[in-house]
DNA sequence: TCCAATTTGAGGTTCGAACATCAAGAGAAA
DNA sequence: TTTCTCTTGATGTTCGAACCTCAAATTGGA
């Protein structure tokens, strides 16, 4: 029931409020030589109407085009790659709203490059999201870019104690405590040894992860017994030597949580041993792999955050701080997904 | 690396094509009156220019207004009060999009009531989403009110066999399904009864819900007996009598869970009787109540569909529908949240 | 009361596309 | 060649807000 009808417009604000065009116009876009009483009554105006201005005509007016940069890490992992390609649709999308986005790729290991890279952005664009490194250097990079009036979002991996206007991407603690849960609820009062495997700790949303984990198996699931982080670097061949090593070695192995990529190489290490669907494998990020690994029952739960979401949010996010136009925080928010055989998008 | 320099409009393409800006546009809006040769030309230059069609400007020049309606099931259900509220969120962003929803809300369990409702609306909206019942009635108002030009979107509830364009919301028996393996794997190999509640099985999606559930507890969990589905109405005073007598006449119970609405209800009988937390409960839709449940303990998992999500996913599929613009499929794919108590928003 | 500063009004231009109208040009059929 | 139809160009108007300028009205202070 709550009816608006046809349109009002700034025209039927000025009539009602006994003010000319150009005055409400003054008052609504706070540009000065307006009486406070004056001001107050167009105000009042607008709020009884219920003006809202027409966003098409509005951007349009503006005009402007604003230059947006994303910069991801380089390297094979693929969830990058899957985020990359989301910010190529996304580029399409803003491309109709006057507002186009540069893809820059940079190593992710090398927090002076990075650094360098951001520092290189200054004065060209209008807004930079960034897959951040948490870093003196990165840090100090984005406070330069702010400082040099540019909107900057943090995607995926955040730099807190940085000047970033907006972060857009999952709480990795609670995403990590989530795949504790989620294990220790799936082995179901078995006892046993649960084997960790994190790309590197150097990134910080591995670290997070870990930390969550950790915390809710040694806190909660007594019986289950943390064996120490192995690292990947990511890559399928070092997590396929790991899990065949676990294997060999720890013979009531009750569940494998990586942290990272590389979830094949688990995959195809338990295969080998005969071992696939007798151990609870959670990982983290929707793939074709990781799909078909939950289908057949190679793993039991894969934790995700939305590439596309996350692109878009930050493309959204970006526009909206630069025109100055609202932004809904519900919106905006991403989810830590859980995707189990049935749930599959 | 993706780069789209400033801004190509219609008047580039045109030059660029060696045409008038008139022809230009009669390609581009399918008028008549242009030689299939130039036509070809014309969009051969749109696509090496790669241009796209300015958003505000199209959308200011065709200047049109839209009326959307949203019915709704009327009653105390909480996930449709928070769709309502979602609605109306959607309406204020709408209304700055030159489109305004009224929302209706009908009895559920009246189909004749809906369907008369529905053909009520014929002629005074351009786009109508509900929350359907998929009974004859129901069908053959939509379809009515499809063949009398208008875009009809089925909200939560489908009726697949209808005309209706779209459907914006969860796939059930998957969501059933969901649940059935969240219970077999929490129970980890115990053995023992599962109780069921549905609000009521006329509801299609309760209804899948239970089909999906029974699906996977009875073809995968051998060990776990599924008691017959007791009907709650969706209340919380039914809930809660029928797990009191659950857990007076099922000494092995195992685990809960319900279809519908009411988990205050369980979890008050779980409490009386000092059960909290040593059942598996699992149940729908997150509500300050069930958010409470799930940081307890007193809930294991919360099966969502995000009303936020749905509501803006209607809006925006009948906007694209009505002026013609285009939809991202994944962006509208509504997906079945699961929530323990680690990934609670 | 008068001057100066401040407020307000009136009007115009711009953004880019959608849509309309009319005349000029091309081409085909008679 | 003439006539008629089919294409195309030229040109305008519209949408609603943003932003600009200049003149008129009002206010406040001396």
């Amino acid at each position: 029931m709550s009816r608006v009808s046809s349109r009002i417009t700034l025209q039927d604000v000025a009539r009602e409020a006994g003010v000319s065009l150009a005055t409400a116009d003054r008052v609504l876009n706070g540009r000065a030589g307006v009486r406070g009483a004056t001001a107050e009554r167009v105000r009042d105006v607008v709020a009884r109407l219920g003006y809202r201005p027409n966003a098409a005509a509005a951007r349009l007016a503006r005009g402007e085009t604003y230059r947006f940069c994303f910069v991801l890490p380089s390297g094979p992992n693929v969830f990058m790659r899957q985020l990359a390609e989301q910010v190529t649709n996304t580029a399409e999308w803003l491309s109709t709203h006057n507002a186009f986005i540069d893809l820059l790729r940079v190593d992710v290991f090398a927090p002076e490059a990075l650094a360098s890279t951001l520092e290189a952005l200054i004065g060209r664009y209008d807004g930079v999201a960034v897959v951040a490194l948490d870093h003196p250097r990165v840090r100090s990079a984005i406070d330069d870019l702010t400082a040099a009036g540019m909107v900057v979002v943090t995607l995926v991996s955040d730099v807190p104690s940085s000047h970033r206007r907006h972060y857009v991407g999952v709480d990795n603690i609670a995403a990590g405590r989530t795949a504790g849960t989620l294990i220790g609820r799936f082995a179901g009062g078995r006892q046993g040894s649960v084997g960790l495997i994190v790309g590197t700790p150097a990134l910080r949303d591995h670290a997070e992860r870990q930390f969550g984990f950790t915390q809710v198996l040694s806190g909660e699931y007594p019986g289950l017994k943390l064996l120490a982080a192995q690292e990947s670097l990511d890559e399928d061949v070092r997590t396929q030597a790991i899990v065949e090593q676990m294997l060999r070695d720890v013979p009531d192995l009750v569940a494998i949580y990586n942290v990272g990529a590389g979830n094949s190489g688990i995959a195809a290490a338990l295969a080998a041993a005969g071992q696939a669907g007798e151990r609870i494998f959670i990982g983290h990020d929707l793939t074709d792999d990781t799909r078909r690994f939950l289908l057949r029952g190679v793993m039991d739960a894969v934790i995700n955050q939305d590439a596309g979401h996350q692109s878009r949010s930050a493309a959204r996010v970006l526009l909206a701080h630069c025109s100055g136009e609202p932004l809904f925080d519900e919106q905006e928010r991403i989810r830590i997904d859980i995707f189990v055989r049935d749930n599959l998008p």
